[in-house]
RNA sequence: GGGUGAUUAGCUCAGUGGUAGAGCGCUUCGUUCACAUCGAAGAUGUCGGGAGUUCGAAUCUCUCAUCACCCACCA
């Protein structure tokens, strides 16, 4: 709604508007769809269709629900670019991902790197940090003993804080705490603070992991660290670098290695040698052998009955075994560090040793999306160096050159981006940008190997697979190949460093036709059945050099990043990059600042060197009538559509619009759309009520040439209509002042205030008394201005409400345009307000209001019309009411104006600027109502006076006060000893009554 | 633990140095002439508490309380 009002409102200026619509392809999100919709059609899964057939679902998936988004904005009125539509998969945007992917890789900032993500189990791929949420749960702390290397012993000696000691103890062991006991197995090592004197001879010693068979125990060091809190648990930390994100910083600070436990289901590994090879080779590493990261990496050191069990199941089973060895910590039954629901004191009572196991609530990480428990795990991923293309992200907004409102926004913007992390772009799915990387065995590498062509498809050999072969290769020549070539790869379009490591190869294989496969495997398969073609039929062309892509694709983020160029057609210079980038506006929640904005504007910056937008406006997230956040889970949603159809797009439009005040959220009720669904009514009927006096009658009058500029040309003389003439142009200052100001809720309000509160309830019974007048000039004129004020209506909300003012454009006239096209106005409150009307009119009101508020107190009759006496009235108030009788005596139902030397008994008073009247009730006068009437006016009166007088009589106030707030308060003081004057002398005529 | 914001009428919220506002709800009255999805009139506030700055504070400062959200996180 917001983007709506903005690119009609400049539309209508005569501005060059794009408002560029289009969708993403919300890779988790959409793939999860699909695969639960084929689990319940009880298809075959995701990996027995196979990729290719995966992502034609997909996209037929896309095709039908895609469109949702679309039409709800539609049905709201957005007046996009409809024809310019874009989806982040599209053509257009893919070559630029590609571009970008290839041009930032060559330039470095992408790289691939092992490192510790957030895995998740369900859907089996890398996420965000920002796609984690961390959940307050029940969780356990157990304490496990660490057996010292060779059973060596130790005085432990606890001290509290004031230094007296509490415990000495001789331990053959160190005491560890963890709340996730099945990571043990990949310990490193155990770390304690530098400083903690406990166990400071211990430090470079060596202690076992006291799990798995026992003949295969590892040992590991002792070490220090900053990270250990003494203070916590028992201040022994173990590190298990693969498995927590602390511990992997402790790992790669102290060289230690990181064993991975796990495979992508979550499930403890079940690959590799068997438990004790791996010890072996693991104990040898932690001895100092050397290994690289991929050596590390292959071990397992899940023990042989672990194997291919749920890390949870895992965990009861270590937790049971190690226990059973009598290696967990024992404490008293009644120790209060006891997990009250875990365990009970048993019946042999308080003093019965029971394992150490303490009740905890830990912030546990879930997939916001999968909702179950993320794995910190230790992948190969490919990284977008963040750090090093963030400066210009920052120095933007902190220089002006990109404004982010409301303002606080930026702070939130600069503290992330300012610690910004490197990006991981790879995600394990299907459905998305595959990343255009391909790899090829590592010929050089296998270097004797390949002098044996005998080699047969049948027999290749056992240890090629264990070789390293994942020299990996990115060339933008080959991503233009084509996706899914399985078959030869144009050598005109791949890329000169790979031909030069083509060239390179061994030969026969440097004259190797190059062809693409599904994997490392078949490419193995495909070599060898090459080579042994080769050697039996010596026939060159047999020989093929394959290739398989990466499987991942790239996060969602990384094309939605590049939505403004991406959008526009770069890489092309296209006429509409010229035109409309860089772009004016972003309006986008707050939730999406880092996902998106942060992204758009790095990845803009690094790769056309421009800002994205000027502007970011962050508007507010509407909750429901509670302030909930809405969410399908709590089943609170108020969906647009139905809100629409019961109430109308502009009612719903209106609605958010009024309540799009900066920087809070929103609460959305239904009480609050229909309130403005009334007010379109209300609109309507104002028309209806114009169209009935013959406002639209003479289609000569018409014209779609709205006098802008200069009192438009109808010679009006009638106070009523030079007044809302006046009223309009200070209306549409207001508005444009809002929305300049991106404040759509004032921009609404001065709107609704107007056309309810001045056309509709004064402004249309004015012009009753005047369409009734025997002037047919009078009639004419008012005609004229009606007409033309409701033009001014209907085109200053049309951004608001395009639906029912484009209709009421049409249905009132011939139009030369669309209001959609009209020309907004660009009235001048200081050419077109008539100060003398404007005063009068102001004056009339409140003479009118003041007369219907004495009636409705004394209970006169609505309908009854009453004679209207004047004690005294000066020149001004004299001259308003002559020009004015008509329209005073119809809305306040007064039949005559007569001057009065004195007030009649049973009449009422009534004070206004510049005047006193009295209203004539005959013994209707309930003179003890009438009497507390005016005391109560007058009491607060009073109260405001001596109020201002205080002020005036203080001296530092006229000395410090700005000159005009003095002479406000002066005149405002004047004018209510004034009015209070004038109630006086009522109540003292009241009481002569009496 | 760190950060950000909020606290104003019964409800939802504007108002950021100069006499406290809107919509909804509520009370009373009203169906001839645009509109009952309406009209007229009306009631309702220690602007969360306290202290300070200022001639003057809902507004600026400090402090306390309560609430919300974000980030991190205790092996």
């Amino acid at each position: 709604t917001l983007q709506d009002i903005l690119i009609r409102w400049h539309r209508m200026r005569g501005f060059d508007t794009l408002w560029q619509p289009g969708t993403d392809h919300a890779g988790i999100a959409l793939q999860m769809a699909v695969e639960k919709q084929m689990a319940e059609r009880q298809e075959p899964d995701r990996k027995a269709l196979g990729r290719d057939k995966f992502v034609d679902r997909a996209w037929h998936y896309k095709a039908e629900t895609g469109s949702a988004i679309i039409n709800q904005l539609k049905r709201l009125g957005a007046s996009c670019d409809w024809s310019r539509e874009r989806f982040t998969m599209d053509e257009g945007l893919s070559q630029a991902v590609l571009k970008v992917f290839v041009d930032l890789y060559n330039e470095g900032l992408i790289y691939r790197g092992k490192r510790l993500v957030n895995w998740d189990p369900r859907f089996e791929t890398a996420i965000s940090d920002l796609e984690v949420e961390n959940i307050e749960t029940n969780g356990h702390m157990w304490h496990f003993k660490y057996p010292l290397a060779g059973r060596e012993t130790y005085t432990y000696v606890e001290k509290d804080e004031d230094g007296n000691v509490v415990l000495t103890e001789e331990r053959d062991y160190i005491s560890i705490a963890t709340t996730r006991p099945e990571t043990m197995l990949g310990d490193g090592a155990v770390a304690v603070h530098p400083s903690d004197t406990r166990y400071a001879p211990l430090v470079g010693k060596m202690c076992e992991i006291p799990v798995g068979p026992k003949e295969h125990r590892r040992l590991i060091p002792i070490i220090t660290d900053e990270y250990p809190d003494p203070d916590f648990g028992s201040g022994a930390v173990k590190i298990t670098g693969a498995h927590d994100f602390n511990d992997y910083a402790v790992a790669e600070r102290g060289g230690i290695p990181k064993y991975r436990l796990m495979g992508t289901s979550g499930h403890m590994r079940a690959d590799g040698a068997p438990y004790a090879e791996d010890a072996l080779a693991a104990q040898k590493i932690a001895a100092g052998a050397a290994a690289t990261e991929e050596e590390i990496d292959a071990l397992n050191l899940v023990p042989d009955e672990y194997r291919g069990l749920d890390r949870f199941e895992a965990r009861k089973r270590v937790v049971a075994d190690i226990t059973a060895e009598g290696l967990a910590v024992m404490t008293r039954a009644d120790d209060p560090r006891l997990g009250k629901p875990a365990l009970k004191p048993d019946e042999n009572g308080a003093d019965a040793p029971v394992p150490l196991v303490e009740a905890k609530l830990i912030m546990q990480p879930y997939g916001d999306r999968s909702k179950v428990v993320i794995e910190p795990m230790l992948t190969d991923q490919w990284f977008v160096d963040a750090e090093k293309i963030v400066g210009p992200a920052i120095e933007a907004v902190r220089s002006g050159e990109v404004t982010i409102l409301p303002e606080q926004n930026a702070k939130v913007y600069f503290h992330w981006l300012e610690n910004i992390e490197p990006w991981c772009i790879s995600r394990q799915l299907w459905w998305g940008h595959r990343i255009p990387v391909w790899y090829g065995l590592n010929m050089a590498m296998m270097g004797d190997k390949l002098a044996r062509y005998g080699l047969t498809p049948e027999s290749p050999p056992e240890d090629w697979d264990g070789i390293d072969i994942g020299a990996e290769l990115a060339f933008d020549g080959l991503v233009q190949a084509g996706e899914h070539a399985q078959s030869a790869i144009d050598l005109d379009a791949v890329g000169e460093k790979f031909l030069d490591d083509l060239a390179a190869l061994p030969a026969p294989l440097n004259h190797a036709r190059i062809v693409e496969v599904e994997d490392k495997h078949a490419a193995i398969y495909a070599l060898a059945e090459g080579l042994a073609a080769y050697a039996a039929e010596d026939d060159p062309t047999k020989l093929v050099y394959p290739v398989w892509r990466d499987p991942d694709v790239l996060d969602t983020w990384f094309s939605s990043g590049l939505w403004p160029i991406g959008t526009l057609g770069w890489p092309d210079q296209t006429p509409e990059l010229e035109r409309y980038f860089p772009t004016s506006i972003l309006i986008t929640g707050f939730d999406i600042i880092f996902f998106w904005v942060a992204r758009m504007m790095m990845m803009q910056y690094a790769v056309v060197e421009q800002r994205p937008f000027d502007t970011v406006y962050v508007h507010a997230l509407v909750r429901d009538e509670k302030g909930k956040k809405m969410s399908k889970s709590l089943g609170n949603i108020l969906d647009p559509l139905d809100l629409i159809d019961e109430y109308g797009a502009d009612a719903v439009r209106f609605t958010l619009a009024s309540m799009a005040a900066m920087g809070r959220d929103l609460k959305l009720s239904r009480d609050r759309i229909a309130g403005y669904r009334n007010f379109g009514t209300k609109l309507w009927n104002a028309v209806r009520f114009a169209e009935m006096n013959g406002v639209y009658a003479d289609p000569a009058w018409r014209t779609d040439v709205i006098p802008t500029q200069n009192r438009r040309d109808t010679d009006a003389v009638q106070t009523a209509n030079l007044w809302i003439i006046g009223e309009t142009a200070k209306v549409r200052e207001e508005v444009d002042a809002a929305l300049a100001a991106y404040r759509f809720d004032d921009a609404a309000k001065a709107l609704y205030s107007f056309v309810w509160g001045k056309v509709c309830d004064w402004y249309v019974e004015f012009s009753k008394p005047l369409f009734a007048s025997e002037d047919p000039t009078v009639v004419a004129e008012t005609r004229e201005t009606m007409g033309w004020v409701l033009d001014q209506c209907l085109i200053l909300l049309h951004p608001f409400m395009p639906f029912i003012t484009e209709e009421l454009w049409g249905v009132t006239g011939t139009r030369e345009k669309l209001l959609a096209h009209a020309d907004w106005p660009t009235l001048q409150a200081a050419d077109l307000v008539d100060e003398t009307a404007d005063r009068e009119m102001t004056w009339v009101i409140s003479l009118i209001e003041e007369i219907r508020s004495v009636r409705a107190q004394m209970h006169v009759p609505v309908g009854l019309y009453l004679p209207l006496l004047q004690l005294d009235l000066d020149a001004h108030g004299q001259a308003a009411y002559a020009r004015s009788e008509a329209l005073i005596n119809r809305l306040a139902r007064i039949e005559s104006l007569s001057p009065a030397d004195a007030l009649p008994k049973g009449a009422v008073t009534i004070a206004v600027e510049g005047g006193t009247f009295g209203l004539p009730l005959a013994d209707a006068i309930d003179v003890g109502a009438e009497k507390a009437r005016l005391e109560k006016s007058l009491g607060k009166l009073d109260k405001d006076i001596s109020g201002l007088n205080g002020r005036l009589t203080n001296p530092k106030f006229i000395d410090s006060a700005p000159e005009d707030v003095v002479v406000e308060t002066r005149e405002l003081v004047t004018s209510k000893q004034d009015e209070a004057a004038r109630l006086k002398s009522a109540l003292d005529r009241l009481a002569e009554l009496e």
